[in-house]
DNA sequence: CGGGTAATTGAGCTGGTTCAATCTGAGTGG
DNA sequence: CCACTCAGATTGAACCAGCTCAATTACCCG
């Protein structure tokens, strides 16, 4: 079964990359940088740290890496999860320093792009620089949506959003069915990214199952059994959201 | 001296306009669509909603903006605040609707310019696309500053953090003069912008001004009598951090 | 002077935190 | 195979920062 299904385009190492939703193949003059620059980092390895000289842009091929911030107490807060395709550009005002720091939260597969050559990059391929853009746009979707419910959200209304959120990012990666997904995260992480304690994220998660929004397994998989439910504490409507915070095909 | 003063650049209408750091004059290609944009909005007046059809991009000339998104149960979290020289691009991934609202907080000029023809300007001058990105690079680096306190801040380091921010923001526009400024803002808006209660900023900045770290006047006009204690309790480096949230000059 | 918006201050309430104990499951080494 | 360990999840109980409700004051504008 391995040796007879054809492959048609990733005969050895990945052949093509995602950018949004868009795949820059074989043909694509971008793919060749992405190519050598493609590398393995295991989970929790921090790629970057909040005020290291920067430069570079990480864009994501495999697995999950999150973008935070952390205060001097040591608190950390989680700014993004960058999945597969997504393109992370930590560089800050000054063109210099790193705004945030990058870990990987599970074994990924990135390609480090120094600025300059992802600036000739996008020069050359008008196909990738629209792609960069629609994943910048979900992106700042992203953060607004988030910062409305870190603002003013209730923790109800944090969670429910952060697990929608999740689910619509994943099912466009084939990583979502029906709902269904599994979180490479720890309460921990979830805490960290709403801005709550890992205690009150067990709590919070433990009250929607009793309530059957949604059911767990194994501590990470996740299916929401009540999506117009869950929406609805999240003050969401995930079809319109689906739209803003997805990178859209073209 | 209303009269006597030469006027060098700006002999009746804006012949200049800001992109973050740069100015762009009568030479540049640029400058003919900032001209026949540019239009005068009135304080409190809505610009787009959130969800609206988008399509284009707003350049602050002179006033402030506010992006921002308010749940179905009417709260309103502000995202951020938008000075001159600065560039609202409100497409979500979708690259039609808007994922956010933009309002005038004060009476402004701004120039609204339609994503093609934006697009087209950001191709014909390198200087502008650089402008460009600094600012977008600029707004990013606060949106992540931001989150970290709105996640995981108290009261205190929200508004400590934003006085600073502000300060800092407006001194390269030459609207901060030692640390004193003026603040176009009400408490309500204050606390949209930190998630708080507007009744618990009045409380915050009272102590402030009991502790001698900052002084008020007209309840506008702010003076931060102490930097150094402030940014402790905002938990930020004012010299680093201008070199973040702040455009660079090129 | 009247009316309306914003600021201020008081008094209680509560959602989320903190601290702490217990429980679970995956290794690990013998 | 079991004992031991260690990270994460779960649950309880007390506490507190920031909220809500409410009253008062200050200020602007017609």
């Amino acid at each position: 079964m391995t040796q007879q299904t054809p492959v048609p385009s990733q005969p050895a190492g990945p052949a093509s990359l995602r950018i949004g939703a868009m795949e820059f193949g074989a043909g694509e003059p971008a793919l060749h940088s992405f190519r050598t620059a493609l590398q393995s980092v295991p989970a929790n390895r921090i790629l970057l740290h909040d005020g290291d000289d920067s430069g570079k842009i990480i864009v994501v091929a495999e697995g999950w890496l999150a973008t935070s911030k952390s205060s001097l107490s040591g608190e950390v807060q989680l700014i993004d999860f960058l999945l597969p395709g997504d393109v992370a550009d930590p560089t800050s005002a000054d063109g210099k320093t790193a705004g945030l720091s990058i870990e990987a939260v599970t074994d990924a597969k990135v390609c480090v792009i120094p600025l300059p050559a992802w600036h000739s990059m996008l020069a050359a391929s008008p196909q990738l620089a629209r792609a960069h853009e629609h994943v910048q746009a979900a992106e700042r979707s992203r953060l607004s949506e988030r910062m409305l419910r870190l603002g003013r959200g209730s923790a109800e209304s944090r969670i429910a959003y952060a697990l929608i959120e999740l689910c619509l990012r994943l099912k466009p990666l084939g990583l979502s069915e029906n709902c269904a997904f599994h979180l490479p995260l720890t309460q921990r992480h979830i805490g960290d990214f709403t801005g709550l304690t890992a205690v009150h994220v067990c709590r919070t998660l433990r009250r929607f199952v009793r309530n059957g929004l949604v059911e767990t397994a194994d501590h990470m998989d996740i299916r929401i059994n009540d999506l117009s439910a869950l929406a609805e504490v999240a003050g969401a409507e995930p079809e319109r959201l689906a739209a803003e915070i997805t990178p859209a095909a073209d």
